[in-house]
RNA sequence: GGAGGCAUAGCUCAGUUGGUAGAGUACCUGCUUGACGUGCAGGUGGUCACAGGUUCAAGUCCUGUUGCCUUCACCA
């Protein structure tokens, strides 16, 4: 032992120093080595936008978890650290920046900017990654990548090289989403759609040739002048007579014609629909599907084109204000309503999203996404809770060509070039100077970069080395699992998995765990606006980062949200203050060097060390089960149930007799009892809170340096001990049952009475007679009278029954014969009714001939168990009317 | 409109091959018992949303209903 621990557990103190002391030993570190089995991790990694929230916290807490484990059973376990760079949330965050300067992008120019952005990069990068030190992470800072790393990027050149030459990347002109605001494309899957009201406006188109009008509805007035057809459902009685008919779009004075397309609901608005193939998905298909012209009306900010006429210049929103009032002049508006619709927003500015039509780079999905497919069907990808495969499939069935390019600077770089003379786009990994067709000099990169996700998209082996093949590559890819909050299942999980299947030939990890959200104590997601948000190195400070992990763990199942409030914060800080104190407790027991010596292997064990022994062993089984299952919350749970209650109000109560007795023949086996297993216990709960473990670990063992290189206890057979188990079981019974009865007549706990046991055969007195010393002290018993017979026992003695004794308490004339009656009374319709219920079964033909034997025999026993101790209750009352 | 989740003790939640419901917290009653009052002992409290079904047996499986939530698609 080598030293005596503080009175309270100081958690900033002991946190600092210890994860400065695993830096330093490089415990963290993993290099390959074949002679080990690998346990890789790759972190999701975070933006560099700015500080780590709780949900960060949480993902980070539960791969460490899994990384502890894992490197405790033996593995080379190796967790990767890193961060994204995040292109379009960085870059919005940068352009914050220098607005409050005064600055903009176009006044410093892309070489300036990307410098400011490096300069961003250096310093919250660093940040966050200390952030992940507070919380104890055991991540090889070594391995830590950035996505914009020569190596990765490296990677995304040639992913990009590759995909085009395979035709898998595309350029070409298509309706993209389009935000005013940030001045760039985005995918689908960033578009948000927020239910709003707003207006449907009703006009009418007059109809050339006749003095008739078409009418039809509009969220979006000001598109009317990219309108390039009126469509109208075939079938529809009332407009059949227009179709191939042309109206004129009002102040443009286009003529346009009346299309007939099935798209068109005859019961939704007036039946006939403007078609503005610029601006609208569905329109876009209906115009392809009728060779209708695209005419685009608006600028990238929103503002109208020249395309709009007299309306070029104008914001989006006025447009539509004075298109309204000029159609009113006309005599064209029909009337207006409102109506909830969805609208398309950036999720990351808010701004309502412009669909237009962009000539912009695409991923074709139609090919990678079937084997994505594959591999979940059969069962190659595991995705943990199941239920999120379905979300998964039913993304991958439905999914669309990938819109890459983004009008950003921070990110990478397309790497194609464009020939000024011939037209000509070059795609190549280095710097192009000369026209690969026409050898013009006349060229110039594209000026857009990535979208973000498509770096990240290779992160399981990117970071590894390659394309290189690299060893690293070689023996920790694939990955072992991917932790993962839901809500990026379509931006990155299914991007990483149809990349690795495409350029590994495997899935970049076999298992997928989906976390939830954490919540707010009334259930609310943590947001800015509502200032709920908790910081999680607030908690730290306050709490040590140990309560924070085991608050985020404990009490949740795989996938779901988690509310996170104060008191839950109570409860396991008060965990952390039970197991300091457990563990003062045991240091102050060993006394000389004897007592250190002390070894289970080597002293006498009694029942109840073998019982504690057994618990230990068969725990670590259960919580090793949960863990590989993913089921940290259970795990958790088993061993804060087996530290509190069985192993400190229990295993520490029993022995404290023979440790206060120094001539004890079995104090040293105590000892060394409370040693083993709490070493294992702490083992046990160190993925979950590694400081205070370490701390503890490395106060009791004088021959490890670290927990967290110790080895697991894994299950073993010889520490299996069924039959002590059930006799400290009986035993605990009997001490129950004995506090309830004090308690019952109000006996003060100081007062200290006798006790008789009346066993029912040899085995049980033996054991009643081994377990007096610690028996006594928790029933409150001054002496223990261990017989067979009911020799001595006045009839008015108190008694209670349990399975294979009685035991009764000689009150004599304190006990109110008539209470004690009613107590004996009550337990015996207790019992009655036990009984009343069981036979009911065991009468029951189909219970026996279908329920499984063991289940059967159970009941039986129990039946047999509860029979005999009726009889005895029986018994007692009958003597106590007797007195009557 | 499609898909999914949740509904269990006052509150927050566990409960993985179906076999008589658990924890934390709150509340009540005792207790400074030589680790811990951030503690110990004992206790109150649940027809497991509702209605059916399968089964010898359902909180657990199936169907439907209601309420809350999430997500995808659409919304001229």
């Amino acid at each position: 032992m080598k030293k005596e621990l503080e009175k309270n557990y100081n958690h900033q103190s002991v946190e600092n120093q210890t994860y400065e002391k695993w830096l330093s030993k490089n415990y963290f570190h993993a290099e390959v080595d074949k002679s080990k089995k690998p346990y890789t991790i790759v972190i999701p990694p975070p933006n560099i936008t700015g500080q780590l929230h709780i949900g960060h916290a949480l993902n980070a807490t539960m791969q460490d978890i899994l990384i502890r484990t894992k490197r405790m059973q033996g593995y080379n376990a190796m967790w990767l650290p890193g961060t994204d760079h995040a292109s379009i949330s960085t870059e919005m965050k940068i352009v914050q920046a220098m607005a409050e300067e005064g600055v903009t992008k176009a006044d410093i120019g892309r070489d300036a900017f990307l410098e400011r952005a490096w300069a961003w990069r250096e310093e919250y990068g660093r940040i966050i990654l200390k952030q992940f030190h507070k919380l104890g992470c055991s991540c090889d800072w070594e391995r830590e990548r950035f996505t914009m790393d020569e190596g990765l990027s490296a990677a995304v050149l040639e992913v990009f090289i590759r995909m085009y030459k395979k035709g898998y990347i595309y350029r070409g002109e298509k309706l993209v989403n389009w935000c005013p605001n940030c001045k760039t494309s985005i995918s689908d899957a960033e578009v948000d759609h927020l239910e709003s009201q707003g207006g449907f406006w009703y006009f009418k188109y007059p109809i050339d040739g006749t003095d008739e009008f078409i009418s039809f509805a509009t969220t979006r007035p000001e598109t009317m002048l990219a309108d390039t057809a009126i469509a109208v459902n075939p079938d529809d009685e009332k407009y059949k007579k227009y179709i191939g008919k042309t109206v004129t779009v009002p102040i443009i004075n286009r003529v346009i014609p009346i299309i007939a397309d099935s798209y068109v609901e005859q019961d939704f608005g007036t039946g006939a629909v403007k078609i503005t193939p610029a601006h609208d998905p569905n329109d876009a298909d209906v115009g392809a599907r009728h060779n209708l012209p695209i005419i685009n009306i608006m600028n990238d900010d929103g503002s109208l084109n020249e395309n709009a006429g007299d309306y070029c210049g104008l914001d989006r929103y006025d447009a539509r204000k004075r298109i309204i009032e000029e159609f009113t002049k006309l005599g064209l508006f029909v009337k207006s309503e409102t109506v909830n619709n969805s609208v398309g927003t950036h999720e990351k500015c808010n701004t309502v999203i412009e669909p237009l039509v962009k000539l912009q780079w695409f991923v074709k999905m139609s090919e990678l996404a079937g084997p994505a497919l594959d591999v979940y069907k059969d069962k190659t990808l595991n995705i943990v809770p199941e239920r999120f495969g379905k979300i998964y499939t039913h993304w991958l069935e439905n999914i669309k060509d990938w819109c890459i390019s983004r009008q950003l600077w921070w990110g990478h770089r397309i790497p194609a070039y464009y020939c000024a003379d011939c037209n000509h786009v070059t795609v190549a990994k280095d710097k192009v100077e000369l026209c690969e067709k026409c050898q013009s000099k006349n060229i110039k990169q594209d000026e857009d970069t990535l979208d973000t996700w498509f770096s990240s998209a290779l992160w399981p082996f990117s970071t590894l080395g390659w394309p290189d093949k690299t060893d690293e590559l070689d023996y920790f890819f694939p990955t072992n699992v991917l932790v993962t909050a839901h809500d990026i299942l379509f931006f990155w999980v299914v991007r990483m998995v149809f990349s690795s299947l495409e350029y590994m030939d495997e899935v970049p990890f076999p298992d997928v765990l989906f976390h939830g959200l954490i919540r707010d104590s009334q259930g609310r997601k943590m947001s800015k606006s509502l200032g709920n948000g908790i910081d999680p190195l607030d908690v730290i400070e306050n709490f040590g980062a140990d309560a924070l992990r085991l608050t985020l763990i404990s009490g949740n199942s795989p996938g779901n949200d988690l509310r996170f409030y104060q008191e839950r914060l109570d409860a396991n800080r008060n965990f952390l203050n039970k197991i300091w104190n457990a563990a003062r407790f045991m240091l102050m027991n060993f006394k000389t060097e004897e007592d250190e010596a002390a070894d289970i292997s080597k002293e006498n064990l009694t029942d109840v060390d073998k019982w504690i022994i057994s618990r230990v062993n068969t725990v670590a089984k259960e919580v090793l089960n949960c863990i590989d299952s993913y089921e940290l919350g259970m795990a958790v749970q088993k061993v804060y149930d087996f530290i509190w209650d069985e192993y400190c109000d229990w295993y520490i109560e029993m022995v404290k007799p023979r440790l206060y007795n120094e001539s004890d023949s079995t104090r040293r086996a105590a000892l060394a009892t409370l040693k083993m297993v709490f070493i294992n216990a702490m083992k046990l709960l160190h993925p979950f809170m590694p400081f205070i473990t370490e701390e503890i670990f490395t106060s009791i063992q004088d021959d490890e340096e670290t927990i967290m290189l110790s080895k697991w206890h894994e299950f073993d057979e010889s520490l299996n001990f069924k039959k002590e188990e059930q006799n400290i079981e009986l035993i605990k019974d009997a001490v129950k049952s004995i506090r309830q009865v004090r308690l019952s007549l109000n006996v003060p706990p100081a007062k200290k009475v006798n006790i008789t046991v009346v066993a029912d055969n040899d085995q049980i007195a033996k054991l009643f007679e081994d377990s007096k010393a610690f028996f006594a002290s928790l029933a409150g018993a001054s002496d223990v009278l261990v017989q067979q017979d009911r020799n001595g026992i006045n009839d008015d003695a108190v008694s209670t029954v349990i399975k294979g004794a009685t035991l009764y308490i000689p009150f004599g004339e304190l006990v109110d014969v008539e209470k004690e009656m009613d107590r004996l009374e009550k337990e015996k319709e207790r019992l009655s009714s036990e009984i009343e219920r069981i036979n009911k079964k065991l009468l029951n033909e189909g219970f026996i001939a279908k329920a499984k034997e063991s289940v059967v025999n159970g009941e039986k026993e129990k039946l047999v168990g509860y029979e005999e101790m009726l009889r005895k209750i029986e018994g007692e009352i009958s003597k106590l009317k007797g007195m009557k």
